[in-house]
DNA sequence: TTGTACGCGTTATCAC
DNA sequence: GTGATAACGCGTACAA
């Protein structure tokens, strides 16, 4: 049931205007008051609306952005394709980027149950996501993509298979006769960088090769992050031969760094990346990667959130696969 | 002023029940007065407040999209920063990609003009933009950015210096001693690709070097589109040794083609490419571009919107300078 | 502090 | 069958 600043104010014992006064600050309220009045907010998590208010004060403080066309690569090829099957199902899409801040995150999806938008597809920052629970429970539609906690069953999700996809990569490394295999990861104690590593050891096991965990590296999950990267690891640990790096930027900066160490791709080290970006072709040397289906995710998360926001109850998830493009880094 | 349904019903001589039945079709009407009312909604352009519907309705039609972070690329890293700067300024984003068409444009622009948003940011997707006119007479607020066309001057926009930019790689490989220099560009008749290849000319004309309107070649602005344009390009003129690439998605498909070809970058073709992406400088070989800052122009973007919405008469255009990264595609 | 008109469409109800 | 009247959704801000 939706609470609106009615209820509030009848729990609070005050009128509308009391509390819409202490909500924004407009007018001094006695203490008593104001601490009641944000007690019972706090108690119910309410939210204005943000319709009423718009219409109220006739503005929006949204603003726009329309571009004619987004260049590919993982996650704009995703962002691309939910705002198509938004388009497709008349729906439009508020878009927000939170920069991998948990707080950002956290503010963004307080602000959204405001009754600003019907329902929510969140690529969290981190797998933490427990402070969801409370929206849930309000039957605010949300869909995971890409990332999630294991323990929270009661919101559908959409991911790839990292599982396999890790195991693939090492599997394929494994087969060129690596045995000292270097994984290069941005941002920990995600189910992406977990369910890969896991792949990863499972491979290793496997193959009975046994698990070095210096030989996981974290970095800035950018191109200055998997060049620092590298260097570190590699210049710890020279019998490392083949690297595995878990995302897109990290990889073009882990080849930078191996062209700056002067060692040869995939002579001296050879190299796997996750992702797969439209420059993987023609980069020197072209470079095999884990290939993450962002049309499909996009489109699937999209669906399952329409059908959540049609039925509350509706809770599917689904893992889609990966699949390796193989170039020339891994020597094949 | 604002027009509402109670206007357009006066206006047609019946009530606003009977024009928001004509609108959404929720019941049948009399011939001449549905035209009556259709008629009317035309003349003034108007559009059902999209909050007072949805605070009535109880629900957005919009979803919210929310990443963690975004991989840096042109429109990528502009998209970004337009969504920093609103952040800073308490503003949401309304996301739309239109790729590329205009007709998905003129709807989107449309639907964001019932107050939907206090203003837009617009890429167009061509340079014939007279169709907002009718827009910005009603003082709806929109900048401009990167396409313009140079007859509308009542409309603000921020845009790189794109002739400077075509003449300073013009002149770039002119200095290598390279005479025919082809074009590939994706997108025709955008003030973009016209200003660069006015550049281009002028770089040229000052260098007593002829041009050559064959060695002009459009495609697809994706990887595939530049391949199959170089290729093409190439085979007709064998006598071409330098390439000025447009975009970066063409960019990469030019290398491609060069490749394709067994021809060897820089030594048989020099290349010069134009947006910059981060994996330009692990390529086979580094190609050089002419950088285009996406951060300044979304901040500076979104900095002109505030001031048109906060001043219906603010109309301060902006022209940002570029720059010329070296890398190894031209021989340096 | 609070009652209440207002912003703007939608739709159930009622009248012709 | 056609069309108008009016209540409603939810905050805001002025008058009391």
């Amino acid at each position: 049931m939706k609470i609106t600043m009615k209820d509030i104010a009848k729990e609070a014992g005050v009128s509308v205007a009391t509390v819409s006064h202490v909500i924004n600050g407009t007018k001094r309220i006695s203490e008593e008051k104001e601490k009641r009045i944000w007690e019972t907010i706090k108690k119910y998590n309410y939210v204005p609306d943000a319709r009423a208010k718009q219409l109220r004060l006739q503005k929006t403080k949204t603003a726009a952005l329309v571009v004619s066309s987004l260049p590919d690569s993982y996650v704009t090829g995703f962002v691309n394709a939910v705002g198509m099957r938004a388009r497709e199902l008349g729906y439009h899409l508020l878009f927000v980027n939170t920069n991998e801040n948990l707080e950002h995150e956290k503010e963004t999806i307080h602000l959204l149950s405001s009754h600003m938008v019907d329902g929510i597809i969140l690529s969290p920052s981190q797998s933490d996501i427990s402070y969801l629970q409370t929206y849930i429970d309000q039957h605010l539609p949300i869909v995971l993509v890409n990332r999630y906690d294991p323990k929270i069953t009661n919101i559908p999700r959409v991911v790839a298979d990292d599982f396999q996809a890790g195991y693939d990569a090492t599997i394929h490394l494994l087969q060129h006769g690596h045995k000292h295999i270097g994984v290069i990861y941005g941002v920990p104690n995600v189910s992406t960088t977990n369910q890969r590593i896991e792949g990863y050891k499972t491979a290793l096991q496997e193959h009975g090769v046994p698990f070095n965990e210096h030989y996981l590296e974290m970095g800035y999950a950018t191109v200055e992050g998997g060049y620092n990267a590298v260097k570190t690891l590699l210049n710890r640990h020279q019998e490392i031969t083949a690297l595995f790096v878990l995302n897109d930027a990290m990889t073009i900066g882990a080849l930078k760094g191996i062209h700056s160490l002067l060692l040869k791709c995939p002579d001296d080290i050879a190299l796997i990346g996750f992702g797969d970006f439209e420059a993987a072709s023609v980069t020197d040397p072209p470079i095999t990667n884990i290939y993450l289906p962002p049309d499909t995710i996009g489109r699937t998360a999209f669906d399952i959130l329409i059908n959540r926001i049609n039925n509350p109850n509706y809770c599917k998830s689904v893992s889609l696969p990966t699949s390796l493009i193989i170039r020339k880094s891994c020597g094949c």
